[in-house]
RNA sequence: UGGGGCGUCGCCAAGCUGGUCUAAGGCACCGGAUUUUGAUUCCGGCAUUCCUAGGUUCGAAUCCUAGCGCCCCAGCCA
């Protein structure tokens, strides 16, 4: 029997986050690192945050520090409790560590406002009170440079006013916007005296209807960080060209001593992109409200929601994100990868036992009618410790359709006339033929596994079984890719063979409440949900293969 | 088109203050061994080459120059 395999410990391999991390830690800039997992609570968590959770919490633990789950929740439009509960919960079984406690960049709108005023006075801030479109014709584009704004040169007294006036709700939605004053010229288009304030009469999930102005991801975000004290603020490549406006903000704010130094530091990696996954918030929401998947927990879905239902585990994210690395080179990582993920890590912690998915039935003509027997099965192939448990075998068992074939092509090991097959953990048998649907041979009684004639017949061919009579029917979901095209980007991408429920023949020991991950001996990894069981993910295959 | 990034084996990815790189590791793939899961495990193989072309140097994936390719930016979204 093999060993047990070992816990494979990937060489944590490095990369430029930890690079600068190690250089700030000995270059003694902080004592400790913090890092943070910023998500808006406006949809469900996916795939892509999995490697974001991953990295900030993975950082924090590797170094000692710590990282906060902190909601970023600035647009009242879009956001809900009902995802702030679900993220906290896939968060929590990711297994990331963020004290308990999450987080709101709500609870900071005071502080937000206090640093708004003090850019007002400090002339770094200014109310344009030009309309949105105005605002879009002066930004200019790529290659012209912006104009200033007619409003850009008020006086301080004046924004200031206009500034109070707006957040004690004066002013109707989109009649003013406050601005940061710095160089409608730039190159950056984040320079171009961005927006940091917007008049929005929305109904908060947290703080209610306290505010008519809410601030700008661009300006709240980097405030958040300072506040939390955070290190290492890490975020995807697309916010890039943010970084300018962030290290800007931050430095007015410490110079006016509203912020403490030493201050955050913006970090951009590359985001996750997977083959046949569609991660785009709009698309997954009509996914769901087309009914093409039955919720956000779907098992099918690229939600965490759905992958815990589907029987992925926190574990096989983890090595995922080992596997796959961090870098700024944009990623395309195949699906296999993820499931090979977790094929690895269920090998280890699944228990083994048999299902018939596709049954026929097989019919030993020499067992006597009426005998029954306990087969005594390991748990676990590999980890005798798990010790063994007991399986009724009898005349008549059901066998897997694809198990017998009465034209074998070359190769082809299984049951087929004149073929001799062992039923797993039980006797040799010989295939006499096939008849009215029955699959008929004979046993070799000698043969019994765990006897010393066990091994006095050799045969290629395994097969697993389940006694007819004792048999628990379980209805067992099929999962396949919910899209067939390798980069999906709209429906008529899914795949119509993604589900398929079918009823099968389980070992008795299946029946009842037992939870968690199983293997079905030669089929793959099956997770209990609702009363049957969700395909997690197949064994590898080299013969169907071919 | 202006700006910001990125380009090392089929897919990721170390290396990038020049020599120990005829380039680490993982996945995939190809052998071969073990195996009562055509699974697992084990052992072996797998880039004279680092987007291309020049240059600097005794010496370059690492430095310089010029190209090429891909991604991101013109929300009162995040």
């Amino acid at each position: 029997m093999n060993k047990p395999s070992k816990p494979s410990q990937p060489a944590s391999t490095s990369n430029f986050i930890k690079h600068v991390i190690e250089s700030d830690l000995s270059a003694k800039k902080h004592i400790a690192i913090r890092t943070r997992f910023p998500p808006e609570p406006n949809g469900y968590l996916h795939l892509g945050h999995a490697k974001s959770i991953l990295l900030n919490f993975g950082l924090a633990k590797e170094y000692g520090g710590s990282c906060n789950l902190r909601f970023d929740d600035t647009n009242p439009e879009k956001e809900e409790q009902e995802y702030v509960d679900s993220i906290i919960d896939s968060v929590k079984w990711l297994g990331a560590d963020f004290g308990g406690k999450a987080l709101y960049a709500s609870d900071y709108f005071d502080k937000m406002y206090e640093c708004a005023e003090y850019l007002v006075t400090s002339g770094n801030a200014y109310v344009d009170s030009q309309s949105a479109d105005e605002m879009k014709k002066n930004r200019g584009d790529f290659t012209h440079p912006g104009v200033d704004s007619p409003f850009r040169s008020r006086s301080s007294a004046e924004n200031l006013s206009l500034l109070k006036e707006m957040k004690d709700g004066k002013h109707p939605d989109g009649t003013h916007v406050l601005r940061a004053k710095i160089d409608m010229k730039s190159q950056n288009m984040n320079l171009r005296d961005p927006a940091i304030y917007r008049i929005k009469r929305a109904t908060h999930h947290r703080t209610g209807d306290k505010w008519p102005i809410y601030p700008m991801y661009t300006y709240a975000h980097p405030i958040e960080d300072a506040i939390e004290r955070i290190t290492h603020s890490i975020c995807t490549l697309e916010f890039e060209d943010q970084r300018p406006f962030y290290d800007w903000l931050l430095n007015k704010l410490a110079d006016g001593k509203l912020l403490e130094r030493p201050l955050p530091q913006q970090i951009e990696f590359a985001r996750l992109n997977l083959t046949h996954v569609l991660l785009s918030k709009r698309l997954l929401i009509k996914l769901v409200e087309d009914k093409h998947v039955d919720g956000w927990d779907d098992p099918r879905m690229p939600t965490l929601a759905g992958a815990r239902r589907r029987g992925y585990t926190a574990e096989g994210f983890r090595r995922f994100a080992e596997r796959i690395g961090v870098s700024k080179a944009n990623q395309m990582i195949d699906y296999s990868i993820l499931e090979d993920c977790m094929r690895e890590h269920l090998n280890e912690i699944a228990p083994r036992r048999m299902a018939v998915l596709d049954p026929i039935k097989l019919v030993i003509e020499n067992y006597p009618e009426g005998q029954e027997e306990l087969m005594d099965v390991p748990n676990h192939p590999q980890k005798p410790e798990w010790g063994k448990r007991q399986v009724p075998f009898s005349r008549e068992l059901y066998i897997e359709r694809e198990d017998f074939t009465d034209a074998p092509e070359k190769g082809y090991f299984r049951l087929f006339p004149g073929n001799k097959v062992r039923l797993r953990y039980a006797y040799v048998v010989e295939c006499e033929g096939w008849h009215n649907g029955v699959v008929r041979c004979r046993y070799l009684p000698e043969t019994r596994s765990g006897t010393p004639g066990a091994d006095s017949v050799k045969v290629k061919g395994n097969i697993h079984w389940v006694s007819k009579k004792h048999a628990h029917q379980s209805e067992v979901r099929l999962y396949d890719r919910l899209f067939s095209a390798e980069r999906p980007d709209r429906t008529e991408h899914l795949n119509p063979k993604s589900l398929n429920v079918i009823q099968a023949q389980l070992e008795r020991n299946l029946a009842g409440t037992e939870a968690g991950a199983v293997q079905f001996e030669r089929h793959g990894y099956f997770m209990a949900d609702r009363g049957g069981f969700n395909r997690t993910v197949t064994l590898r295959d080299s013969w169907t293969r071919q």
